[in-house]
DNA sequence: TAATTTAGTTACTAATAGTAACTTGATTTA
DNA sequence: TAAATCAAGTTACTATTAGTAACTAAATTA
């Protein structure tokens, strides 16, 4: 490909209200899983992966590329055999955490609803 | 199109976390944004889609038709001339408000931080 | 030597979101 | 009376994202 004349891209930023800034960080499939499951200490990708059954490896390793890019998450390779990967919260990655906390809270009331329904 | 023998849905449900079942009203493209605006009380079509530049009418059309279907806001369309249509939160739309006050919590604090990084 | 484990990648399909133009039935304006 | 405007969408088309399933690579254990 030869370059490529600049489309669409970052031509003028939608406005930032407060939803869309974190957002941003918590947003795409699987995000706030990732972020949930790291709040209680880094975590390997397997581990990860089996946390949040059934994300594909394909998705979760996006994620985690994503939010490392953001600032959100660190990947840190362990002396192992095989050598193995663990992923924990950055500074940012925690700040995130009340927002998740808030969010399964929702969760858990939802889902006692549901149970208490069937 | 001649009935559509069903493929892959709804075949095996993924366990239900509290992130997940939080995630199934709160997910899809500015559904926390229609929710966050109509905390604040009723709101036409048109008054959501200003409230969220840059969404398009189509993506916010789905994603109210989604929210409705899912008992999250109601749909009412008023007699006036040109009609109107106001949406509003159920009572199990005004029990995700926690967890955006959160977010928006948190995102009000990205916001300054870049801000003063500015 | 073969199977297992860890952490992914790849190719392909399906679903979701973005862009821009169009619709319908009023009503206000020229 | 005709033209422009407004509300609330819809439509056709493209682009981006996510899901599925199979595959890779290096090291270790059986």
């Amino acid at each position: 490909m030869v370059l490529k004349l600049r489309k669409n891209k970052a031509e003028a930023l939608p406005p930032l209200c407060a939803v869309g800034e974190c957002m941003a960080l918590l947003g795409g499939a699987w995000t706030p899983n990732v972020v949930w499951y790291l709040s209680a200490g880094a975590r390997r990708f397997g581990e990860l992966k089996a946390d949040m059954v059934p994300v594909s490896a394909k998705v979760l390793s996006a994620r985690l590329k994503d939010l490392e890019d953001k600032g959100v998450v660190t990947r840190c390779v362990m002396p192992t055999s095989p050598p193995s990967v663990e992923y924990a919260l950055t500074e940012l990655g925690a700040e995130l955490v009340p927002a998740l906390k808030a969010i399964v809270s929702v969760g858990q009331r939802l889902k006692a609803r549901r149970a208490e329904a069937a």
